[in-house]
DNA sequence: TAGCGTATAGCCCTTTAGTACAGGGTATGG
DNA sequence: CCATACCCTGTACTAAAGGGCTATACGCTA
């Protein structure tokens, strides 16, 4: 038996369609909700003060629990699972997708999309990484020299300090420098360095 | 049509029940691995440097691929799931996990062990939430506009463009600027765009 | 040998960035 | 009412960045 906490007037149509002998009810309060499998809170409508609280409610009854939101974005999907949330999705999620995250959870998982879980993927995979720089990237055009003042600006350093630590003239490096704006197609040396660091996040 | 890429003998059992007209093939290479809806690639008895070979000539075929191990851990999920994989499971995963495996790939998702999924969240979920800051970090110090005219600098604005997309004229952006570097100890706008950049990768 | 790409660097110039010093205004709280 | 914090701006001025033009030197290749 599945149960939706919701302030709409009536449930979703994907859902209703998905379960249609699902029970709206509309507050985490009630006493039947202790019976179903799973625990469906819409937060559609909800003030912030009244998510934390319906959810805390909702979560007592020990039960999975799926977050739908009208307005889904991945900060939010994070608080909720973090609150201890196993599936987050959109209000109006198709039939099919309502059946599988049921599926899932009745095997004890957990569900959130895809777009969410590249996300957190991302956020774990901060070492070497899976995918070199596309082989045609502007950055492999660079030389040698380019790249080494191209990484060293990418790191805060100064034309000055630059110079320095490779052995070579100020101007040198703005000639490199110069060179490397061209062939990536930035400005200057904060666009160079925000390209860099964006670069580097995948590769080794 | 499941395609199982395997060094075993035979297709392990659940799978072959979950799957009665499912093909196992002993090498990435064989040309039939496109015709598949989903690939499944078994690591079982497979040496640490075939491993990422057969997963790259694995992944090449744009079809969606699940990992499976007779060894799995949380390292090796993590690992496979970086390079492409979008499911990592037991080799000898239930036939009602295999099915929903299908299941989410088929609708564009990921598939994770709920231990697993658990254990990125815990990686994620260091604190409450929105903001991953410390709370006495430096940069919270910094005052609204101060913060405005910062992250515009980390997106590589120049200071005429700040000056103009917030309707001040350049000297103060380069006042509110000066009183972030001071604030943040960083000694020019790379620097700031490089720490900034750093921070808002947490949060947010 | 001539040509090309790369690395180096001088001179000189313009544009940005950044700081020092000195204010003006508006809130807000004691 | 006053202190304080924030926001805004002016006039300098110095420092850094960036680029145009030119030139030398090296190694490689046609």
């Amino acid at each position: 038996m599945q149960i939706l906490i919701s302030h709409r007037q009536s449930a979703p149509t994907p859902w209703r369609k998905a379960f249609p002998d699902g029970m709206k009810v509309n507050g985490p309060t009630q006493p039947l909700v202790a019976e179903s499998r799973v625990i469906w809170l819409d937060l559609s409508q909800l003030k912030l003060t009244q998510r934390q609280l319906w959810l805390q409610q909702a979560l007592d009854h020990q039960r999975p629990l799926v977050v739908m939101s009208s307005t889904p974005s991945d900060e939010e999907a994070l608080q909720m699972l973090k609150l201890g949330a196993r599936a987050y999705c959109h209000s109006l999620a198709a039939v099919s997708q309502l059946l599988q995250i049921v599926e899932v959870l009745n095997h004890g998982g957990f569900w959130v999309g895809p777009a969410f879980m590249q996300r957190l993927m991302k956020l774990v995979a901060s070492d070497e990484g899976p995918s070199a720089l596309p082989a045609d990237h502007p950055y492999l055009s660079l030389t040698g020299r380019e790249q080494s003042v191209a990484k060293a600006v990418a790191r805060g350093a100064s034309n000055r300090e630059i110079a320095q630590s490779m052995q070579i003239t100020e101007r040198t490096v703005k000639a490199h420098l110069s060179s490397a704006f061209t062939k990536l197609g930035v400005r200057d040396r904060v666009q160079l360095a925000l390209l860099i660091n964006s670069l580097t996040l995948q590769p080794a």
